[in-house]
RNA sequence: GGCCCGUUCGUCUAGCGGUUCAGGACAACAGGUUCUCAACCUGUAAACGGGGGUUCGAUUCCCCCACGGGUCACCA
């Protein structure tokens, strides 16, 4: 039989970098045995709009790379597409009645009319004597026919039958085997009493069960928290699957969390943008209003990452490293390596600490990779935001940044610092940075050196990196100064920053004139 | 609180009873290189939670404890 593995996002409206990771070891477990990647949409609470909550997750598995065989069309419209579809379970939901109703005639599910004051007190009660409330509801142990007729008389939550006095066990992919004794367990609750409609919605414990049996899923790869819930679902399994011999639950492998600084990735733990980080957006064309409408955008989010420019591949490696190894050395990981290593029982049993340092680690070895008309090619849509080009790009520019890609070299870590190292030399009016000023032209003597160098750059000839260089050194040498003492003002006077890349290729890109007149321009703020 | 899961350098991890005074990577630190900044090169420091067993021998196996986490809904 072959593979087939399940992602459940349910729509937030945001992409998690926990559930990425959930995903990918899912989507790299079924491309390995090359079996199916199913998308589901566990929205069975649905209140919210569909397609808004739902669109931005599938772009980002879109992002990513990451394809499913079936599931919800990339349009996020509602549709799906598959042999089981659909894949939405907000649309699934007469399926999951019909189930418990079966449940119900079998004698494994009943209608629970025990009040709430009453399960509050024994509860209560429970509570007092130093013992779990293990809740058993008031029907279990009528006949399945009566059950059913007083169901159809008077709808209430149902049931699941929990057997006394049992064992369940399964044998984890990740964390070996887990036994639990049903005496723990609550008869779990699989639908709801009606609402105001009269529908009585299924419960996640139970949907899930359904679909995994109605999709054919043979491997849950799942997060950790889920494990405390695998016997419950082990119990529905069973339930479902009595009267259909040769079927077998699926086999589970519990994935562990991920956190931030020792604690679970919560919204209110993570870190605000930097300055840095909000710096770089405003120059790709945000503005403060777009920035601080978007509450996804921090490091758990797919749309951070994607919005400073990282490569999907260098988070997938980052992502698949954390709690996953290949071996005692290796940790750049490519694709393809992965797909044809990934194996379930080499993945770790603790929590992993998210580390932005390493992802930039990563990203930044990921970025070697590309050629600079690739970095180019992957960085026009920063620039475009960014207003440094237009959309039918001329020959021209496109020329010039290339040669900016060249000369930015491994400077560029983020597709989005292209708008940084270009924007000097594809702009007219530079802007000058307050700090790069007062540090380097307001300062005794910047003044006269860049008069004396500007004479300098008249007579270079031809005016080219290699002989500009060569002046440049020279002229330092005769000035007395460290060449840093004139990259200085010189860079901030052309370029408006400290930082950037080679001074010479620099000077060369933007031509003797414009160097000229900037340094002319620069003299009144020494 | 009950049940379940986990615990190796700051962080991610290797290790599946001896060949390990525990290996790699990121980060840190110190040097080198360089026209700024990156990149690059060299080096340094840094860990088996505690206690009992089992064994000739435990980071590795068992038990207890401590600590951390998950889960106990008509949420997913």
């Amino acid at each position: 039989m072959s593979v087939r593995t399940r992602f459940a996002p349910s729509p937030t409206g945001y992409l998690h970098i926990g559930g990425v990771r959930t995903a990918l070891f899912n989507w790299l477990y079924a491309r390995r045995h090359n079996g199916q990647f199913v998308l589901r949409i566990d929205d069975t609470d649905a209140a919210r709009n569909r397609a808004e909550a739902v669109q931005p997750i599938l772009d980002g598995f879109d992002w990513l790379g990451m394809d499913w065989d079936e599931g919800p069309t990339k349009d996020a419209s509602g549709d799906s597409f598959g042999p089981h579809k659909p894949y939405f379970q907000s649309q699934r939901n007469d399926r999951y009645v019909a189930a418990a109703m079966d449940l119900i005639a079998s004698g494994h599910a009943y209608p629970d009319y025990t009040t709430q004051a009453e399960q509050d007190s024994r509860r209560d009660i429970a509570q007092r004597m130093k013992k779990a409330y293990v809740h058993r509801g008031s029907n279990r142990d009528v006949a399945p026919e009566e059950n059913l007729r007083l169901y159809k008389e008077k709808p209430a939550p149902v049931l699941l039958k929990v057997p006394d006095g049992q064992t369940v066990a399964f044998d984890d992919h990740v964390r070996g085997r887990v036994e639990v004794s049903t005496d723990t367990i609550r008869d779990p609750a699989i639908l709801r009493a009606p609402n105001d409609k009269g529908v009585c919605g299924a419960l996640y414990a139970f949907a899930t069960v359904v679909d995994e049996i109605d999709f054919g899923i043979t491997h849950v790869i799942r997060a950790e928290e889920h494990l405390s819930n695998t016997p419950v679902q082990l119990l529905i399994y069973n339930a479902l699957l009595d009267q259909a011999p040769g079927k077998k639950p699926p086999e589970f492998g519990h994935i562990p969390l991920v956190y931030y600084k020792g604690e679970k990735m919560s919204k209110r733990k993570l870190p605000p943008l930097s300055a840095i980080e909000i710096n770089a957006l405003k120059a790709c064309g945000w503005t403060d209003d777009e920035i601080k409408g978007r509450d996804d955008l921090n490091i758990a989010t797919v749309a951070y990452y994607r919005a400073l420019g990282y490569l999907p591949a260098a988070l997938v490696n980052y992502l698949l490293r954390l709690g996953w190894s290949l071996n005692d050395t290796d940790e750049f990981i490519p694709l393809d390596v992965a797909v044809k290593n990934f194996s379930l029982d080499r993945v770790t049993k603790a929590p992993g600490n998210f580390d932005e340092k390493k992802l930039m680690w990563l990203q930044t070895e990921y970025m070697k990779l590309l050629s600079p008309a690739e970095k180019l090619e992957r960085s026009l849509p920063y620039l475009r935001r960014a207003k440094l080009i237009g959309d039918p790009l001329p020959d021209a520019t496109r020329e010039l940044l290339l040669k900016i890609a060249e000369a930015s070299a491994d400077r560029i870590k983020l597709l989005s610092d292209f708008v940084f190292y270009a924007a000097p030399l594809v702009k007219d009016a530079i802007e000058y940075n307050p700090k790069a000023v007062a540090d380097k032209l307001a300062k005794p003597g910047a003044g006269e050196r860049l008069r004396a160098y500007a004479e300098e750059l008249k007579g270079v000839e031809p005016f080219d990196a290699p002989t500009l260089l060569a002046s440049f050194m020279a002229f330092a040498t005769k000035l007395g100064v460290k060449p840093k003492d004139l990259d200085g003002p010189v860079r901030v006077a052309v370029t408006g920053e400290t930082t950037g890349f080679s001074l010479p290729e620099t000077l060369a890109l933007l031509g003797r004139d414009k160097v000229l007149s900037r340094i002319e321009g620069s003299l009144k703020m020494t």
